[in-house]
DNA sequence: CAGAATTGTGAGAAATCTGTGAGGAAATCT
DNA sequence: AGATTTCCTCACAGATTTCTCACAATTCTG
């Protein structure tokens, strides 16, 4: 479920993106101003941004600017009808999209689902989401179902490698070369020893790691086979 | 200097958006209808296309789904203004960014320049689409008409070594060596068993493998035949 | 049109591959 | 060091794929 940061100081427009952006399954935070969602943004991870362009303390251009400074959550900007230079300014600054006043609700939703498609899925940042497993590269931790399940070294980077390269098959050769190490030698079968581990560790989200018959393993997340 | 398709038969939107596209250092090509289009398309590479919703002998949208048949490449459709529901359908049909007539040349181009950032900093995953017919080498899947259909491993290297060289014809012997290794050693007709299990996987497209006799055989997608 | 060459097809045996469980070696932790 | 966890090898069973072969169907040649 991805989580969305709705900045404009109007509480009217708020609650109508809000509304639909829960239709939508999208997790909503709320901020009034440039700096609450500064702070909000510090202290939750975002996948996707509406900025209103005009903001009394501190405008759509001026926040778009400070919060590049540190992240790159994709941006989509609220501007009023033919402010044309406001959305070249904007595109400069690095906004992913914009959407003039008045706008339908749909079609915010709709750009928001393409933006959020483009800047790469459910891959936010630091933070590997499939439904509901989640991995997190840099605390070495796995959740399955908001538990956290520990996984041995050689197991969490096996599932590293599978899920960073959603989709794409490697042979056992492939993974002991990248996961063991080059210099390593031994019997390719240890992998699949590893795969089956791991995927008890996964339990119901044992599925996401395909065996690609004659070939090897890919991880693939909602996709038939 | 990226190459842009610009398809809409008013010749003066067409000049319009020429001009400013050529100040970007874009190379232009125009097409005034769907199937003129759809020809530059096949002999050029084009990097991004404009793509008018409007036009008389078939509409943007099925432009669009038939293009989107054989190539990915990014599309900025153009629509009157208000026209949500086109909005929304265009997305869904793979349509990259849209912008409302009228519309600024600036705009346009700035939404050209954000689509391309992109489209080509991100990595394209390689793919083979021949109509119905997709094939990701990396994930090592196909699928037919929307469904995923699994290949032995043999069967997909096959299909893989035919399609990559469309056109080209391959005598068994040739196909032996690039499939099965320089080195194997067994009766050629082998290479008939698995066309004919591919061709039953292949379902409709079955035709696309076409036998050259007395020769091999070469993969070959024609739009009508 | 007959005969020769080439290709399509079906079936089954042979080869290959994967899942799995167990056991011991190796590494890590306390 | 002792205990625990992790890693690796091996072998068997079951499943899938690959290959061969014989015969039918098709295409070419004269």
């Amino acid at each position: 479920m991805p989580k969305m940061l709705i900045v404009d100081d109007d509480i009217h427009l708020r609650k109508l993106v809000l509304t639909y952006a829960q239709l939508d399954n999208y997790q909503c935070q709320e901020a009034e101003s440039a700096s609450q969602a500064l702070a909000k943004l510090r202290e939750d991870e975002i996948d996707i941004i509406i900025l209103d362009v005009m903001m009394p303390e501190q405008d759509g251009f001026e926040t778009l600017a400070e919060l590049r400074k540190f992240t790159q959550t994709p941006v989509i900007m609220l501007t009023a009808r033919g402010e044309e230079y406001d959305k070249l300014l904007g595109f400069n600054l690095g906004a992913d999209d914009y959407v003039s006043k008045p706008f339908s609700p749909k079609e915010l939703m709709a750009r928001v689902g393409a933006v959020l498609k483009r800047s790469g899925g459910r891959k936010c940042k630091n933070q590997l989401i499939f439904d509901g497993l989640t991995i997190e590269p840099d605390a070495r931790t796995t959740a399955v179902d908001g538990k956290n399940v520990r996984l041995p070294p050689k197991e969490f980077d096996l599932l590293m490698q599978l899920a960073e390269n959603e989709h794409i098959v490697f042979s056992r050769e492939q993974l002991l070369d990248r996961v063991w190490g080059f210099d390593y030698l031994g019997d390719a079968r240890t992998v699949d020893t590893h795969i089956k581990s791991l995927r008890e560790h996964l339990g119901p989200y044992r599925k996401l790691i395909k065996t690609v018959w004659g070939v090897g393993y890919k991880f693939e997340y909602q996709k038939e086979n």
